[in-house]
RNA sequence: GCGGAUGUGGUGAAAUUGGUAUACACGCCAGACUUAGGAUCUGGUGCCGCAAGGUGUGGAAGUUCGAGUCUUCUCAUCCGCACCA
């Protein structure tokens, strides 16, 4: 049998689609096993990394098959974003028709690889009649109150020219084009994640095991709770006639309430109201009137550079002493934090002592070391114990914080508070391509939602596309529209959803049968047979925004009454990038390897066995073409040998005694193989070294000839290696097998039992010689052989101690 | 700064509870078959050394009969977050 790639993934692909090898079963008694993969955007063309992570589920969902599971494993497209219009800008092709035919493309690279997926359930996220669904939960998630309307200081990109949410603003740039953000003022919708963001916290803890750590600390910090105290301050009489009584004060939330009486000063964030109004009001001269407008319009990246400030000629009152404390504006306050003004405790915060320095103000110090002396040349920010406090003199820093806490709700001038950095997930976006947000504006009624019989609420394809302004907002008509609850004109909504809305529910999607697609989103039923994910696997860029994302999404759908589980994904496997010449593959380096190419010259399982082998899935990948011919090199052999096999369509029995030492050992990797096989899919994912003990199997049959020792290896060899070289396999198996040793093969335990084992003797635990004793030989016999064999080394020593670890070593302790 | 991870041959990487370090593969060297080889097969290959032997898992110390694995410290690299009060 002479090996060729092209003539055995054709004819394989060919039968699997003929057969629909790949549906899952409708019959929800039998055991199931839900696979999936990140779905990927339609950018065009398939790249390793897509190739990496099918490959990986692949492998899941066939081992899976084997075990007799009924599996499902769906694929879809991403379909909405930017790029698309991008390229419309770019190319004058219609969004849509550039994402369908990008779709089109792809999903023949995904069948070329051999991937296992259901053709049954392929969706693209930008088909109307998932938007229809998507609508539709949206005004349900309208009429809880999860999502709602506000005017708000928003991040917008200006090449992009869209408001991006905070989780896809990356080191204050653009996620997607890295254009550095600005802040605007501006109308959006909102899903309120701040609601679960404790859940969202809490939960991450069932997690712990499955999820890999990096992910769930990523989360954790993302989420960012933090306790401490908030309290009022209140300015003092003359401030109070300046402020014309408009405000009595504002109130500020510290992590710090042991340091309350080392408070100097307070400061306001540029964009705080209170400043709003001394500006409106000529409150302020024009020089700091300057100041702060520059302070508002800097960049967030510049404004972390250097700290800046100015007086507002204000005082509020100490809130346990009385005494004034001077009101600043500081640019290092964030408004979108806490209440967007801090108390300032310079002594003991490393942001307020640069401050404090710059502008000369009071440094108060009130705790200090254990044992050192307080520094002037830095904040002290250590557990120390407390002076100057009043009462609180003497106690330990950390004791003083839930004291001081316990103190001010006493007193009801103050009380304990959570606070978190996660905020609410701003969703709308001035784009065209994406699904629209199902409102109406009437001048009447306000803001009122569309009709659920109405949905879905499609795009207009008569658009003109520019890159200037959105362009359902430029449409002569699509916005026209009648109020569903008056009946009068009115406007339609022309923002569309970030795309990251479809990705937080696609998975559920997936488990409705395609036969009631038209008429409901997914069933109780099956949703509840399908969930959770057992594998959900893609790249660890997608730790916050669409985990997060989905998980919320899944907590709402809960508490909307359509699922009764709190976490969608069981087991999250993040795969990692792949290298060429030590740096991500890219376009703009020349790095890229298209898979293409590839499975032209070697075929799909060259590429798949390449990827699987070469690096555990957690770990970057490196990529090699001499290795990739390795590769190609070792399924050439694994076919070729085949010929050595009998056909048969039972695994052969063999008489295990009967055998030579070849054989035996032959057998006896055979199994290890199996045996380690058996792990990865549930614990380790090391294909890697699963591939491995294949190949160790393959050299040990190699070494004997006994026909039925080479039918068995192979009925479980390619067994094990079907999911990884699917076309090889199938081939060798319809040839030999009768495609019946797709199954789970029982380990016999006969094959491990060796008559001798191999020792090694060490001298003061250094290796010195090995010794080959019957496996049962007592531990009494071991340590004579042991040393007649190290007589060299043991010779004018004194032996101190002997040890015999058994079917292990033998460590003598000597002195001399 | 905070958090997470990773350091083992020329390279990608292996190594149950601490128990013969470097499996498997790439590369390299030698040989065989060949008109030829980027095909195939066989053998070799951590480092120093002719050898005996020594040495060796980023570095230092510790626990142990025995440490890649456990403990402490340290160095380097990568990733994520970052003025979050």
């Amino acid at each position: 049998m002479e090996y060729s790639s092209k003539s055995i993934e054709k004819k394989w692909q060919d039968f699997w689609k003929q057969n629909r090898s790949f549906e899952p079963s409708e019959d929800f008694t039998k055991e199931k096993k839900y696979i999936l993969s990140m779905f990927p955007f339609p950018s065009g063309r398939l790249h390793m990394g897509h190739v990496r992570n099918y490959t990986l589920s692949d492998a899941f969902a066939r081992y899976y098959r084997q075990q007799n599971f009924n599996v499902l494993h769906p694929i879809g497209f991403d379909s909405f974003g930017m790029p698309a219009e991008n390229a419309a800008i770019k190319n004058g092709s219609h969004p849509k028709k550039w994402t369908y035919d990008n779709i089109d493309y792809m999903k023949n690279e995904f069948y070329s690889l051999g991937f296992s997926f259901s053709r049954e359930r392929e969706l693209a996220t930008s088909d109307e009649l998932y938007t229809k669904f998507e609508q539709s939960f949206i005004i349900d998630m309208y009429e809880k109150g999860l999502l709602y309307r506000k005017k708000g200081m928003l991040n917008w990109c200006p090449h992009d020219q869209t408001v991006l949410a905070n989780e896809q603003v990356v080191e204050g740039c653009c996620w997607r084009c890295d254009t550095p953000i600005v802040k605007k003022d501006m109308n959006q919708y909102y899903f309120k994640i701040t609601q679960y963001g404790d859940e969202l916290l809490n939960d991450l803890k069932k997690l712990e095991g499955g999820w890999p750590k990096q992910v769930l600390t990523m989360q954790e910090n993302w989420i960012g709770k933090s306790n401490g105290l908030a309290f009022d301050l209140f300015f003092d009489e003359i401030s109070l006639a300046k402020l014309n009584n408009s405000f009595k004060g504002f109130d500020v939330f510290t992590t710090r309430p042991d340091t309350i009486y080392g408070v100097s000063y307070t400061a306001l964030a540029p964009e705080h109201e209170i400043v709003s109004y001394m500006i409106e009001n000529a409150l302020l001269s024009e020089d700091v009137i300057t100041q702060i407008k520059v302070m508002k319009t800097t960049s967030s990246i510049d404004r972390q550079k250097e700290k800046s400030g100015v007086s507002l000629g204000l005082d509020v009152l100490h809130p346990l002493t009385g005494k004034k404390v001077p009101v600043w504006i500081a640019n290092f306050v964030l408004m979108d934090y806490g209440s967007g003004a801090v108390m300032a405790v310079p002594a003991h915060d490393d942001r307020d002592f640069d401050f404090a320095k710059k502008y000369d103000l009071p440094i108060n110090a009130v705790i200090k070391p254990y044992e050192d002396e307080l520094s002037a040349d830095s904040a002290f920010t250590e557990v120390g114990v407390l002076f100057n406090s009043h009462e609180f003199d003497e106690m330990n820093s950390k004791e003083a914080q839930s004291k001081i806490i316990e103190h001010f709700e006493a007193k009801k001038i103050g009380k304990k508070t959570t606070n978190y950095k996660l905020k609410d997930w701003g969703v709308s976006r001035q784009r065209y391509w994406g699904a629209p947000i199902p409102f109406v504006h009437c001048d009447a009624c306000g803001l009122v939602m569309e009709k659920k019989e109405n949905l879905p609420i499609a795009l207009p394809e008569d658009i003109e596309i520019t890159g200037e302004g959105n362009p359902l907002d430029n449409h002569p008509t699509w916005k026209h529209c009648k109020c569903p609850a008056c009946g009068n004109d009115a406007i339609r909504e022309t923002d569309t959803m970030d795309t990251f809305v479809e990705s937080s529910w696609y998975f559920l999607r997936f488990c409705a049968s395609p036969k009631n697609w038209e008429t409901e989103a997914f069933s109780q039923e099956q949703i509840k047979y399908w969930m959770g994910v057992d594998h959900y696997i893609g790249g660890i860029e997608h730790a916050i925004l669409h985990l997060l994302y989905a998980r919320f999404f899944t907590k709402v759908f809960r508490d909307l009454g359509y699922i009764e589980f709190d976490e969608p994904f069981d087991k999250l496997l993040t795969q990692g990038m792949v290298l060429k010449d030590g740096a991500k593959m890219s376009k703009s380096k020349g790095n890229t390897v298209d898979p293409d190419a590839i499975i032209e010259k070697y075929g799909a399982d060259t590429a798949r066995l390449f990827i699987l082998f070469a690096a555990p899935p957690t770990q970057e990948l490196e990529w090699n073409d001499s290795a990739v011919e390795g590769a190609y090199r070792f399924i050439k052999r694994f076919y070729e040998r085949s010929s050595h096999v009998n056909k048969t369509d039972k695994i052969p029995t063999i008489v295990h005694a009967a055998l030579s030492k070849e054989e035996k050992f032959a057998r006896k990797k055979v199994y290890e193989a199996l045996v380690r096989a058996n792990d990865v899919y549930t614990e380790k994912y090391t294909f890697n070294t699963m591939i491995a003990g294949v190949m160790e199997a393959m050299n040990a049959l190699n070494l004997q000839n006994n026909s039925a020792v080479w039918s068995e290896g192979y009925w479980i060899l390619s067994s094990i290696m079907e999911p990884v070289i699917p076309h090889t396999c199938w081939d060798i198996s319809s040839e030999k097998f009768a495609l019946k040793n797709f199954s789970s093969v029982k380990v016999l335990d006969e094959v491990f039992v060796e008559d001798t084992i191999t020792l090694g003797v060490s001298i003061n635990g250094k290796r010195r010689t090995e010794i080959e004793v019957a496996t049962d030989e007592s531990d009494e016999n071991v340590l004579k052989i042991a040393k007649e064999s190290a007589a060299k080394w043991l010779e004018g020593q004194t032996l101190l101690k002997e040890i015999v670890v058994p079917k292990k070593l033998v460590n003598f302790v000597v002195k001399g």
